[in-house]
DNA sequence: CCATACATGTGTGTTTTACATATAGATGCG
DNA sequence: CGCATCTATATGTAAAACACACATGTATGG
């Protein structure tokens, strides 16, 4: 069983002392911003993860899951890549959506306007008093 | 180091058969959501079970993680709770909200409200062409 | 030569969520 | 009575999501 009674530093990450670290983030939303990204102009993993912090508002996202998310996606079909040939520097994995991701991002669409009415009502609840 | 490109079940969870499963939830939700309902009005776990539906939209919350959620509040003071006494059934823990746990939601509302501003300008960028 | 920026990745631990099971008082019914 | 079911609180554990650390390799500037 659990030790002790001590503090209080157990289980929940908390951010500063004495305080649960509350941010609110929507599940995996880097995939609909990376499909967004994408569907305006096709770019490679290191350009997506420039142009994500303007979508998710952190400062950045993790690179390791971003191109384990890229693949993921691939893996089902819902971007392409293909190894930008004939440029200088580093190889590059250029990424676009495919049509099955587009409709994704369509249902991410959906189930985001969903989610932001259960914040609504949640909000009008709260300031509702 | 991917083998081949087999069919598409690994990873990520499906709902329906070729789809990725989309929720968009906003994360630890139903802390929030209890906090909300203890201002409201005192109450023990399982009517809190009942009324979390209406806020999280969902068809009800997991009980197990609910009962754990309560109790790390209370090991932080944000809750405070006591057996019900004289009351014929199952022992009840009546949960009421203490100041800590007031400001924990108003922390909870501000950063709910930031979530929503990041959906609202996600979905214009999506609807914006 | 070395530091740094670009670019793609793997390894692994922690946090969060999901699914399953345990325990127990009360109530209704055949 | 014996048994199912509803109320009520909990634990155990697996899977999913996320965070943090490190490895590899190309190019550029000092």
């Amino acid at each position: 069983m659990r030790h002790h009674g001590g503090r209080g530093a157990r289980g929940r990450h908390r951010i500063g002392p004495g305080r649960w670290g509350v941010r609110a983030r929507v599940e995996r939303f880097v995939e609909p911003a990376v499909l967004l990204l994408l569907r305006e102009r096709r770019a490679h993993g290191y350009e997506l993860l420039d142009a994500l912090p303007d979508l998710t508002g952190d400062a950045r996202v993790d690179m390791g899951n971003l191109y384990r998310v890229l693949r993921a996606l691939e893996e089902d079909g819902l971007v392409q890549s293909e190894w930008e040939a004939g440029v200088p520097g580093p190889a590059k994995r250029t990424y676009e959506l495919t049509p099955e991701g587009r409709r994704l991002l369509d249902e991410w669409a959906t189930a985001l306007g969903r989610s932001r009415e259960r914040i609504d009502s949640f909000l009008e609840r709260y300031e509702g008093r």
